[in-house]
DNA sequence: ACAGAGTCAGTTTTT
DNA sequence: CTGACTCTGT
């Protein structure tokens, strides 16, 4: 039972052992801070203390679960369960379920994501009437979540004549109109988005003190992981609850921080001994993870820094391999830099795939990566971007899923009420939404009573809406005795979801049918795992809220051996033996957004720490000379990170020039790898005129798409167009065309190559059915 | 109501 | 380059 201990340095069993009062360890990237988190659990629990006593906010749901697991092994496991851990939104999404009624809301409301945010701000600036363009969605959406992280209501702000002086200067005078409606209607929809989620607590806590007491003197211990990453909401929440016991670990590294963007105050970590009387300080400083070159490269990046408390990160591992910094003549050639470097090292040193990840700054950097690991063959898995739920079609299956639960779910109705198409158009949904506000109703009570109401819409669509009020209302009644996979199950069956997606047995259709599957089965999994576990319930409500708070990452079971791509803030608190940071360019990293102040370009050096103490063994910098950007080839520079780390840790290694005429690292040698794009060659080669050689014209091609077949690819809801790459000699065009149109081509040469080939749920597809190429003049 | 066709603005980073 | 929005005709 003890042994566990024996674990641990002297370093890290001091905090571990400290039961009472407040503390704060400042550890390190890599000196086991998770350990010391897990272990004191442990400790506290083999002390006596009470699981149900103690509260632990992880940073993602995946830690939560893991540290879990390793306390049960230690205490076991039915006292494990009974453990409050996970992140502060899923922690506090489920106290504000219990107590939903004491704010007013039910207690099966709805999370928004942002998609849904967005949609709502967008429509309402429609509704008000205000210029788009000045009142873009993403922006208003921004400050709102910055208003409410900051505590500062709605009411607060009408109070605040700085913060009004502030959205006038910007041109936006109705922004706290906008704030105001947004908030009322997320309330009349029993929704709460994200930043609800920390606001409406702090809310709680302040008007019911009896509540605030009663979870006080629950969690008599708190621990709070990745503490410079919390900001003013989350602060005020774990300086109530922790008020009266004060018996509050924060763990966290102020070298760290990330996350300002979302609200995170680095002064929580900062200024945390002043927050608190007696706070003993731990230090971990002696790094496990990493070699002495990364280490010590790290260090050299975070000292120029001017924010940031003492601290010296060590470690008694090996020298290690340096560092190796390479340059890309383009994007694409990063990528295959980095693909055959990956396929080299797994070779050499029978290496796994998932011992590699790929770090970039921004999403949009995976397209590239992912071309080359493809024609290499090398298995990979995306985390972040585009989360599985946020697809298309996920979305409207669970959109019918929240309606069931809750009918007032607004931006949930107004997404599948007309999908599959049942004839109810944008006009009925505006009046609609138009009687709702003036009704005070919610648009499913005003459909409902239809025929109480004095709107102008005619009998026909009248009955088509009364359709969806019964068909919804038929859910809802299978939804007490069904469990969560039967009851989408027969959703997606009855609703039309499948059949619409079935219809016209387009690749596009077929995937969004193999996601659907793969949400079915998830949901099977659910009601399963449901059955083992006792203290919940695997309601479909349950079901919706673990979706909603979901990421990536919490999903990833980490059965697959695939090398893993992902940004950099999402790498935070992994580790990998062999880490690529890509694209280290001015402008990309550090952004050009974040170079206007010294504590912007703080953040991103921190970022690009965080980056490089991923690594165990090995740690690859790239760059390239130029990429593209918009469709448009863009030069770029070094990134000023590269130069600031001591050149004693770097291997310059030979410049991608050399390389790439090196046959055996070229992607042509292994051929057309994706079978999805098929090269068209003229059925008539072009005759060249005899004796006139001297003057060869460049020869004119036409490609047409025959106007008796159907488009297989739509870019959008209801367009047909086609995106085509079009290869004549050694002129690359990218052309958007319709169906029956002509498309005219210049070039020299007899080999005319016609690649058509659209693109859909991130996978390339061919398209050429109708492909036609036909030489001209 | 709806499909087709044309235009336009956008890239940090996430719960 | 791409998705989202707008305009047009049926």
């Amino acid at each position: 039972m003890e042994t566990y201990l024996s674990q641990l340095n002297d370093a890290q069993l001091a905090p571990t052992l400290q039961k009472e009062g407040p503390m704060i360890v400042i550890a390190g990237a890599g000196s086991g801070k998770t350990r010391v988190l897990t272990y004191r659990i442990a400790y506290l629990m083999s002390e006596g203390i009470d699981a149900f006593n103690i509260l632990a906010l992880t940073f993602t749901n995946k830690a939560a679960r893991e540290m879990k697991e390793r306390i049960a092994t230690i205490v076991g496991n039915s006292e494990a369960k009974n453990l409050w851990m996970g992140t502060f939104h899923s922690v506090f999404a489920k106290i504000l379920r219990i107590e939903a009624d004491r704010l007013g809301y039910p207690s099966n409301f709805t999370i928004y994501d942002t998609q849904d945010s967005d949609r709502l701000i967008a429509s309402i600036i429609k509704e008000m009437n205000l210029d788009k363009d000045i009142y873009k969605y993403k922006q208003i959406r921004s400050r709102i979540s910055s208003y409410k992280n900051s505590l500062i209501t709605v009411r607060a702000y009408f109070q605040n004549p700085e913060l009004i002086e502030a959205d006038a200067m910007a041109r936006r005078p109705r922004m706290g109109d906008i704030y105001k409606e947004y908030v009322e209607r997320c309330f009349k929809a029993g929704a709460m988005d994200f930043d609800d989620l920390l606001l409406k607590t702090n809310e709680l806590f302040t008007r019911f003190p009896e509540v605030l007491a009663k979870y006080q003197n629950r969690f008599k211990y708190i621990l709070v992981d990745e503490y410079q990453d919390t900001n003013h909401s989350q602060y005020l929440i774990v300086r109530a609850l922790s008020d009266k016991f004060q018996n509050i670990c924060v763990v966290g590294d102020d070298a760290q921080s990330i996350y300002a963007f979302r609200g995170a105050n680095i002064n929580n970590i900062l200024n945390f001994q002043k927050d608190y009387d007696d706070v003993k300080v731990f230090r971990l400083e002696q790094n496990y993870r990493s070699t002495k070159n990364i280490v010590n490269a790290a260090n050299s990046i975070i000292d120029k820094n001017q924010t940031k408390l003492d601290k010296v990160v060590w470690t008694a591992n090996d020298e290690g391999a340096k560092i190796k910094v390479n340059r890309s003549l383009t994007d694409a050639d990063e990528g295959r830099y980095v693909a055959s470097t990956i396929w080299e090292s797994k070779m050499e040193n029978h290496l796994k795939n998932s011992d590699f990840a790929i770090l970039y700054r921004t999403n949009a950097q995976s397209r590239s990566i992912e071309d080359a690991l493809r024609k290499r063959d090398i298995p990979y898995r995306i985390y972040g971007g585009l989360s599985f739920y946020q697809r298309k079609e996920i979305k409207d299956v669970l959109s019918y899923l929240r309606l069931i639960i809750n009918p007032a779910d607004e931006e949930a109705l107004k997404r599948i009420i007309n999908f599959p198409p049942r004839g109810i158009g944008q006009t009925t949904i505006d009046k609609l939404i138009v009687s709702a506000n003036g009704y005070d109703k919610t648009i499913f009570e005003v459909m409902k009573n239809i025929d109480k109401t004095d709107v102008k819409i005619n009998s026909g669509t009248r009955t088509k809406l009364q359709n969806f009020v019964t068909l919804i209302e038929s859910y809802q009644v299978l939804n007490q005795t069904a469990d969560v996979f039967e009851l989408a199950e027969h959703v997606t069956r009855t609703s039309g979801l499948i059949r619409e997606f079935n219809k016209d047995g387009t690749p596009e259709g077929v995937t969004r049918m193999e996601n659907i599957e793969e949400l079915l089965n998830g949901m099977k999994d659910f009601v399963e795992g449901q059955k083992e576990i006792a203290d919940t319930t695997g309601s479909l409500a349950e079901f919706l809220e673990d979706v909603a708070l979901a990421t990536d990452l919490d999903n990833d079971k980490g059965d697959q051996d695939r090398v893993a791509l992902m940004t950099i803030h999402l790498a935070k608190g992994l580790e990998f033996p062999y880490v690529y940071i890509v694209g280290l360019e001015e402008d990309l990293f550090p952004s050009a957004m974040s170079m206007g102040s010294r504590i912007e370009l703080e953040e991103e050096r921190r970022l690009f720490y965080v980056a490089l103490t991923r690594a165990e063994k090995q740690a690859y910098l790239t760059y390239a000379l130029s990429r593209y950007r918009w469709g448009k080839l863009v030069d770029s520079e070094p990134s000023r990170f590269i130069e600031e780390i001591d050149e004693e840790y770097l291997d310059i290694v030979t410049p991608i020039e050399e390389r790439r005429f090196n046959p055996m690292l070229s992607a042509d040698i292994f051929g057309d790898v994706e079978p999805n794009v098929i090269r068209y060659k003229p059925a008539k080669q072009p005759k060249l005129k005899k004796g006139n050689s001297a003057k060869k014209e460049p020869e004119k091609f036409q490609v047409t798409t025959p106007k008796n077949l159907k488009p297989v690819s739509k870019t959008n809801g209801n367009t047909n167009l086609f995106d085509s790459k079009l290869v004549v000699g050694n002129i690359v065009k990218h052309i958007r065309f319709g169906t029956g149109e002509v498309l005219k081509i210049e070039g020299t040469g007899a080999d005319v190559k016609a690649e058509i080939k659209f693109q859909h749920g991130g996978v390339k597809k061919l398209l050429l059915r109708f492909a036609k190429l036909e030489v001209v003049g």
